[in-house]
DNA sequence: TAATTATTAGTACCTGCTACTAAAACATAG
DNA sequence: CTATGTTTTAGTAGCAGGTACTAATAATTA
């Protein structure tokens, strides 16, 4: 990398570590061809913390994030459950959820949360999906407040058959039917 | 925090880290009345990595899970389109998309390809979900390789009908129906 | 009581910095 | 071309939160 200005530089640095926070000032000053001493003092300039704490500001930022669409945890808040029975969860949709361009959530996060409260309901902790049946009429937009509402309707042995509607202020967004299957119960 | 067992302490430990894997090695010592040495050893043998070490991988294992289900990304690869008429994709699973117990595909990957592939084909570059009407039989396991097939059924000014096929090795795994709705016509 | 296990103490060293001082390199105006 | 200001570099001391190691002291158990 030859010569650039000063400003330049501090414009592209703020960008490297916009999308890769985790590099040192040493590997900065390497990339830039400056010293480290150079670095130091643009990053104050700019305001940028040291790598340590961008780190921890990733890591605690996104942390609440993970829990939402991670794991095999619940997409969306349960609010009641009885196993086996019902559960209720909701989701607070917003823009990264969303097309950027038309505001409308993007239809695998609705099928997600649909999911995992259809999981969620039974009892053994693993099952499986078998079936799903879907209905999706309205699209949601980016804001609206997501009610899942689940229910065992049958079960046969191993297999269960759970009902999932979502609605936005009373009005059906979602339906489904589940066919779930115990794992526990098969091995 | 009274006298406690060595493996008890390490139980707790455990817990308390995977809970809030932020804390210090004094805070533990002073948390568990024990020496700040006391607790490095314990770490060593539950080999437990150090506090920047540990935030490190959760803020990048959360960055990756930003990025993998993200952005407007097509989920599966597009390998050959006719805008308007179909289109094919694949996506390789792995275990990241499945339930780790089961190594089960989670259904709403499945769906997501099926939903990106049904937008894909359409010309207008916006459109939203109307209805999807989803079939889902077979569970899919991790490792497999899913090929989906798109095609538009049916035109109706602003509104398309568009049919995807999820299939395994020939078998299907899915089928669904998806409405889809152009915004650049609506507006 | 002796042997074993668990805990504590202490030292040297590491990374990736902050905070500071001071010198050198470069650019620009008079 | 020289004086002045800006930018960059160099170097030192110190900090947090460790690793890796040695050695001594408690506590437990045979």
């Amino acid at each position: 990398m030859k010569k650039i200005k000063k400003t330049e530089r501090h414009q592209e640095i703020r960008k490297v570590l916009k999308s890769n926070p985790f590099f040192t000032d040493e590997e900065l000053s390497e990339k830039f061809g400056v010293s480290v001493q150079t670095i130091r003092l643009d990053r104050m300039s700019l305001n940028i913390p040291e790598l340590r704490e961008r780190v921890k500001s990733v890591a605690t930022k996104n942390l609440q994030k993970v829990k939402s669409l991670g794991e095999d945890e619940i997409v969306g808040e349960l609010i009641d459950l009885q196993l086996n029975k019902n559960a209720i969860s909701i989701l607070q949709t917003d823009e990264s959820m969303a097309f950027t361009k038309t505001k409308i959530i993007k239809g695998y996060y609705i099928f997600a949360m649909a999911e995992t409260l259809a999981l969620a309901v039974i009892e053994s902790n693993v099952a499986l999906i078998g079936v799903a049946n879907v209905k999706n009429r309205v699209p949601v937009k980016a804001g609206e407040k997501l009610v899942a509402k689940a229910e065992v309707i049958n079960k046969r042995g191993s297999e269960y058959f759970v009902r999932v509607w979502i609605n936005v202020n009373n009005d059906q967004v979602f339906r489904s039917k589940f066919r779930l299957v115990s794992i526990d119960l098969e091995v």
